[in-house]
DNA sequence: GCCGTTTTCGGCCCGACTGTTTTCAGTCG
């Protein structure tokens, strides 16, 4: 199996955290990090570009020496200068590195002095107190790192979005509860570029009372820790594992601080960069005039990129790869809202494992001012979902004719069809001819090898009645491994043959993920944003689906279900090769308008 | 190691906090 795009930024990670050891050039250290965190989020899988023999050194952070190590790594499995320094430095020295508080130095004080190689070791040598007879270390540092070490087994990994701003909001309302003096308060970093899983929460706010809002966020019932406690900069760990960083300003100054900690901190390092060409140094209480050394303040993001000469960037494209030079260039996308969609096509009831009536869930579909829905309750199956048999799926289609008409909304008869193991449908196909709209989900045999899981995905897409391939990669966060399966031909055959692609805005799914649908994005395949609804209060979910489409650059013309009813009912009433004209011609026409 | 709105050589983002230090190194984001 060759290495995917994780693998290589992991190693890169590496490289740098091992030259770090060494007391090599901070800034070729920097350059692998740089490099590390550049892959993690690139959309083209590294292996496929070098089978297509692609030049690596037109993506930014990548130049000759890294390129070859790619390059070594996919064709022989291992990076002889990686193995090298491995093999210099003391065994397990990466693997201390898990203690929050222990980084490079520490790691190899640890190893060098007193032999450790482990986390075991490292609280062991707490205990006796040989760490706290090292240099620089002392009781008090030593006690910090058995904390943290103790803490790791509770602070799990990273939380699935949909957690971390539930709790976010919760923290943010007690705190608003307990301090008048409070002005704003929101939400920055990954949090606030809606990435799928949140590591820490950030939190900014302003106040004339900075010490009292620290003191709050201390004192709420739910913090099990205090990390750190400062005038400026309170952090915590509250109860399911999470950390919380709250940062405190004032409102003149709030612009250059919400920018700051929003990152990504790759962004802010290329903006960074960019100002000091431009003679300006930025930091989170504005921008200095390196000649003057004049401080302006901005109250707000917009005010700040324009100082830069830059339009406004959306968070969810500060991933510092790609955005400044679009900045630049005056094409960044206009990004696709909420309300730019029309539709919801993968939606559930009591027919199968949904919580709602159809009724029900028709009504809070019309009230969010959609035009047109389908309601996709599982195929037969589906028996734990108590999927629809042949005669209740067409009990269901003469209901939902019968409704049609008397909502303020046009009612599609849909299912939520299952492909088998040999990527054949559910249904019988004059039974699927009738419906308007053909979600077709994996649920089964997930354990499918890759070549195996993308021919049956593929023949599904060859199906007349499929509309629309659900959540693709099957995946629950933090809970299920995504299937394994070839991107690119899967993306390939969507496009031959006119399939759309469902980005599933259930926040435990997310699926379409962001990097995949920037790809599917990229070649012309149309897109989804369904909510996958089983009760209707999920409908509002449609948030986390629209801040993937942002996060892979996509604007309305992207999404399928922003079309206007009409033009989406000729998409679906085309047939199936044809269909992806029907898409193009909506593009151009938005194109030119 | 990467890169070019001053540059193919000489630069490379910026600050808060902690714990150990009498001026700073390490870590984090």
């Amino acid at each position: 199996m060759p290495a995917n795009n994780e693998d290589i930024a992991q190693l890169f990670e590496n490289m740098a955290t091992l030259l770090e050891m060494k007391g090599d050039s901070v800034f070729k250290i920097r350059a692998y990090q740089r490099a590390a965190r550049t892959i993690e989020h690139l959309s083209l899988p590294l292996s496929q570009a070098v089978a297509e023999d692609a030049d690596l050194k037109k993506i930014p952070g990548i130049g000759k020496a890294i390129s070859d190590k790619i390059q070594e790594l996919l064709k022989t499995g291992k990076v002889s200068a990686y193995d090298r320094l491995v093999a210099e430095l003391p065994k397990g020295v990466l693997d201390l590195m898990a203690i929050p508080g222990v980084g490079p130095k520490t790691a190899m004080l640890l190893t060098q002095e007193l032999g450790l190689d482990s986390v075991d070791q490292v609280e062991a040598a707490i205990h006796d107190g040989r760490v706290a007879a090292l240099p620089r270390m002392g009781t008090k540092a030593a006690d910090t790192l058995l904390r943290h070490i103790q803490a790791i087994s509770l602070r799990g990994d990273r939380t699935p979005i949909g957690d971390a701003l539930s709790l976010a909001e919760d923290v943010i309302a007690s705190l608003r509860a307990e301090c008048p003096a409070l002005g704003s308060l929101f939400p920055a970093g990954s949090l606030r570029r809606w990435e799928e899983t949140i590591g820490d929460i950030d939190l900014i706010g302003t106040t004339s009372e900075p010490q009292q809002v620290g003191q709050a966020l201390a004192s709420l019932p739910v913090v099990r820790e205090v990390l750190v406690s400062g005038p400026k900069k309170t952090s915590v760990v509250v109860e399911p594992g999470m950390q919380i960083d709250l940062r405190i300003g004032e409102d003149a100054s709030f612009g250059a601080m919400l920018q700051y900690f929003t990152g990504s901190q790759q962004h802010n390092i290329r903006l960074r960069d960019y100002a000091n060409h431009l003679g300006l140094s930025l930091n989170e209480y504005g921008i200095t005039d390196l000649n003057t050394g004049q401080v302006q303040s901005f109250p707000d993001e917009a005010s700040f990129y324009a100082r830069l000469g830059l339009p406004y960037i959306p968070p969810e494209l500060r991933g510092g790869i790609w955005e400044l030079e679009a900045a630049l260039e005056d094409r960044l996308p206009t990004l696709v809202e909420t309300k730019d969609l029309r539709g919801d096509l993968h939606l559930h009831s009591l027919w199968s494992d949904g919580k709602d009536t159809i009724e029900t869930m028709v009504e809070a579909v019309a009230a969010q001012g959609y035009e047109y829905m389908a309601m996709t309750d599982h195929s037969s199956g589906r028996g734990i979902a108590n999927g629809l048999s042949n005669e209740r799926l067409t009990e269901q289609i003469q209901l939902l004719r019968s409704m049609d008409g008397k909502y303020p909304i046009t009612i599609l008869c849909g299912s939520e069809v299952d492909i088998r193991a040999d990527g054949t449908l559910d249904y019988p196909d004059d039974l699927l001819s009738e419906l308007d709209v053909v979600v077709a989900s994996v649920h089964s045999a997930m354990g499918q090898d890759s070549a195996t899981m993308t021919r049956r995905i593929i023949k599904a897409m060859h199906h007349p009645a499929v509309t629309i391939i659900g959540h693709l990669s099957t995946r629950l966060l933090g809970h299920r491994e995504p299937t394994e399966f070839d991107l690119e031909q899967v993306l390939q055959a969507a496009r031959e043959t006119g399939t759309a692609l469902e980005i599933n805005a259930s926040p435990e799914r997310l699926d379409l993920k962001d990097t995949h649908a920037y790809r599917a994005r990229e070649l012309g395949v149309p897109l989804v944003i369904n909510t996958d609804s089983h009760h209707h209060s999920s409908i509002a979910n449609r948030r986390f689906g629209v801040a993937v489409a942002r996060r892979a650059w996509c604007e309305p013309k992207h999404i399928l279900n922003t079309l206007p009813r009409d033009q989406f009912l000729r998409f679906i009433h085309t047939p199936k090769p044809e269909r992806i004209k029907v898409f193009d011609e909506t593009l151009l026409q938005e194109a030119q308008t």
